[in-house]
RNA sequence: UGGGGCGUAGCCAAGUGGUAAGGCAUCGGGUUUUGAUCCCGUGUACCGCAGGUUCGAAUCCUGCCGCCCCAGCCA
C-alpha cells in the first residue's frame, strides 16, 4: 500500500527533507548507501537501501551506491560483485552511480596533511594496547599521548614516512587532536589513518596506510555532495566527529548525518559476524542458503524483491529499536505471491489411490482444465491429465477421523480439484498395518468437480496423476532459530533450529512444474509457495518452499 | 558516578496542547472446487512511572525507572 503511494510515506527523515526542500537549502537531494564489501547484504541492509534509494527517487534526487572499502584486510571483490547484484535485484538502478571510498584516497590523504598543518592531527607512537590504556574508560577520562605535541614539521615528516612504508603495522598511527577528556569516546583523539599491508581489491598496493571509517565517510559524503547521510543508530555518537572533520576541512559541500534504527527480525540473526559463523561452521551451505536472511538466500528461497521492498516500507523509519515478527514478513510475502504466483499441484507425502471403476485402457486420455491463477485471468488455464491411479497427500486421509476432518475417510466422498468426486471403498495395508493404498470409486458425472445432482462435498484435495507426474525433491524450510531472539537465554548457537530444513525426496509434481525457473515462485495448491532451486535440473528437480499457506486447520489440530 | 539514544495494545507505527489513526497477529462470522484468498466484525493501550503547568497534556516542565549503543589502529 505504501508501495503504491510513496509520496505518502512519512517519517522523520522525509519530514526533514521536505522542510529542507521548502527552505530551498539544496539544489538536489543526494543520499548514498554505503556498504562495506566484507560480506553479503541481508534484509536489514534492504531497509537502508530502500530508504536511501527510495528517498532519492521520491525527491527526484540521486543515490550513490558507495563501497566503503577502507579496510583491505576484510574486503573482497567477490562481495563488491554480490552487493551490486543484490541492489540491482531489489530494483534500484546503480548503473551510473557506483562510487568507492577508495576513489578518494588521494584527496583524503591531502586532507590529513591539512589537518596536520592546522595542528589538528598528529602521528602517534603508541601501540594499540597502550592506546587503549591511554583512552580511559566510559567513566574515566583519557590521558594525552606522550607524542601528542610533536611539531607540525615532525608530524608532516612522520606521516610521509608512514605513507612511504617505513613503519610496520601498529607502529605508528595518525590521530585527530581533539579532546582526551571527552565524555564521547569517539572524540578522544581518534585514529584516522593506520598502517595496513594488504592488497586492496581496487587500489592494490598503491597504499599501505588507510583512512578509518570516521575519516573517510563524512568527507566522501561531502565530495559526492550528499545532502542527507542516513545511517543507523550506533553511529549517533560518531556524528560530532563527522561534523568536526567537515568543519575543519575545506570540503566542497556540507552533508548532514541522520540516524534511524536498524531492522531486527525475530527467529533469525542480522549480524555479519554471526552469519559468517553459520557458514564457517557448516550450519548452512553458504551466503545463499535459503534459510539465510541474506538477499541471496531470500532470492533462492523464492521471495520476490517487491515483497521485500513492500515489507521494509511497511515498517517505517524511526529511532526506536524493536524486533519485527518474522510472521509479519511472511505475511507480506504471501500477500504478494497470492496475487502473482501461478497455481500448480504437487504431492509431498504421497499415498496411492486406485480408482477401480475408472477405464483401464492406457490409451484413454482424460484431459481436464485447471485455472493457473484465480487472481489473474491473463495467466489462463492449463490441461491436466487424469488417470486411474493417482496420488494424494497422506495427511488428506484419516482412517479414524476426528469430528471436523472433512477430507477423505473410509466410505466418504471428496472432490479432487478440477477433476472428479471420489469415494473411498477400501484400505490396503502392509504387514505392519500401514496404509499403502486406497481403493476408490469415482463419479463419472462429476467431471470438473461437481455432480449434476448438486450434492455438496465439502472437501477438495489436490492430487497428481501417478502416470503423468514427475518425481521431485522438495525442501521445506522453517525458521533458522527456535528462539525469537537467538541467544537471549545464553549461547545463540544453541538456539539453532535442528529442523530448519526438511528434505522430501518422494514427491510428485505436475509435469509443467519442471519448466519453472528459480526466479518464478509458484503456489502448490493447499500447501504453500515454492520455487525451483538454482541447482534444480530436469533429471533431478528440486524445489524450495518459500513460505507455507496459512493453515488455520493445521494450527488448531 | 561518563557520553549518546529510545520508551503509544503481542509486533510495527501515526500523533507536534483539545480529549488515542492504521497495518500485522488474535478471536468470532460470511463467501469459497485451495480448511488459502476475499469480505465483515472484534482491543478497557493506567500513551514507562510520579509530580507539576494548563480550562484541557501522549504532546510542555521537573524528578525517577527501564531498555539500547559507545572503551577496534572494524564499519
Amino acid at each position: 500500500m505504501n508501495e503504491k503511494n510513496p509520496s505518502q510515506k512519512n517519517d522523520f527523515i522525509r519530514e526533514i527533507i521536505r522542510d529542507d526542500i521548502s527552505e530551498n537549502i539544496h539544489e538536489k537531494i543526494v543520499t548514498r548507501f554505503p556498504p562495506e564489501p566484507n560480506g553479503y547484504l541481508h534484509i536489514g541492509h534492504a531497509k537502508s537501501i530502500c530508504l536511501n534509494f527510495g528517498v532519492a527517487e521520491e525527491f527526484k534526487g540521486l543515490c550513490n551506491l558507495r563501497f566503503d572499502d577502507t579496510n583491505p584486510t576484510k574486503e573482497d571483490q567477490r562481495y563488491i560483485d554480490a552487493i551490486k547484484f543484490d541492489v540491482d535485484w531489489l530494483g534500484f538502478n546503480t548503473e551510473n552511480n557506483i562510487r568507492y571510498t577508495s576513489d578518494y584516497f588521494g584527496q583524503l590523504y591531502d586532507w590529513a596533511i591539512e589537518l596536520v598543518n592546522k595542528g589538528l592531527a598528529y602521528v602517534d607512537d603508541l601501540s594499540p594496547e597502550e592506546m587503549r590504556a591511554y583512552r580511559g574508560t566510559l567513566t574515566e577520562p583519557g590521558v594525552d599521548s606522550p607524542t601528542r605535541n610533536r611539531s607540525i614539521a615532525e608530524n608532516l615528516d612522520l606521516l610521509e614516512r608512514m605513507k612511504n612504508g617505513e613503519y610496520e603495522e601498529g607502529e605508528k598511527s595518525l590521530r585527530a587532536k581533539i579532546d582526551m577528556q571527552s565524555g564521547n569516546l569517539n572524540l578522544r583523539d581518534p585514529v584516522i589513518y593506520r598502517i595496513i599491508r594488504a592488497n586492496h581489491p581496487r587500489t592494490k598496493n598503491d597504499w599501505c596506510i588507510y583512512p578509518m571509517y570516521d575519516f573517510g565517510h563524512g568527507q566522501s559524503d561531502a565530495i559526492e555532495h550528499v545532502t542527507h547521510s542516513l545511517c543507523t543508530l550506533e553511529f549517533e555518537d560518531h556524528r560530532p566527529l563527522y561534523e568536526w572533520f567537515l568543519e575543519n576541512l575545506p570540503i566542497p559541500s556540507k552533508p548532514k548525518q541522520y540516524e534511524f534504527s536498524r531492522l531486527n527480525l525475530s527467529h533469525t540473526i542480522l549480524s555479519k559476524r554471526r552469519l559468517f559463523k553459520l557458514i564457517e561452521d557448516g550450519y548452512v551451505s553458504g551466503w545463499n542458503d535459503p534459510r539465510m536472511p541474506t538477499l541471496a538466500g531470500l532470492r533462492r528461497r523464492g521471495v520476490p524483491p517487491t515483497a521485500i521492498r513492500d515489507f521494509v516500507g511497511r515498517l517505517g523509519i524511526t529511532k526506536s529499536d524493536g524486533i519485527v515478527e518474522m510472521s509479519y514478513f511472511e505475511n507480506t510475502i504471501r500477500e504478494h505471491l497470492n496475487l502473482t504466483a501461478q497455481r500448480r499441484m504437487a504431492v509431498l507425502n504421497p499415498i496411492k489411490i486406485v480408482i477401480e471403476n475408472y477405464p483401464e485402457d492406457p490409451d484413454f486420455k482424460d484431459e481436464l482444465e485447471a485455472i493457473n491463477n484465480p487472481n489473474n485471468e491473463n495467466d489462463g488455464i492449463r490441461k491436466l491429465l487424469f488417470s486411474r491411479e493417482i496420488y494424494i497427500e497422506h495427511d488428506d486421509f484419516m482412517e479414524n477421523p476426528t469430528k471436523k476432518f472433512f477430507r477423505l475417510i473410509p466410505g466418504g466422498e471428496v472432490r479432487l480439484r478440477y477433476a472428479y468426486l471420489i469415494t473411498c471403498k477400501e484400505l490396503i495395508k502392509d504387514k505392519e498395518g500401514n496404509i499403502i493404498e486406497l481403493r476408490c470409486h469415482y463419479d463419472p458425472e462429476s467431471r470438473g468437480g461437481n455432480a449434476p445432482d448438486g450434492r455438496k462435498v465439502k472437501g477438495t484435495l489436490h492430487w497428481v496423476s501417478a502416470n503423468y507426474s514427475k518425481k521431485a525433491t522438495i525442501n521445506l524450510y522453517n525458521e533458522l532459530f527456535t528462539e525469537a531472539i537467538p541467544g537471549s537465554n545464553g549461547n545463540w548457537i544453541e538456539d539453532i533450529n535442528n529442523n530448519s530444513v526438511e528434505s522430501l525426496s518422494n514427491c510428485f509434481v505436475e509435469p509443467s512444474i519442471l519448466d519453472s525457473k528459480p526466479n518464478t515462485t509458484i503456489q502448490f495448491e493447499r500447501l504453500g509457495y515454492f520455487c525451483a532451486d538454482i541447482d534444480s535440473t530436469k533429471d533431478n528437480p528440486i524445489f524450495n518452499r518459500t513460505v507455507p499457506l496459512r493453515d488455520t486447520w493445521g494450527k488448531k489440530n
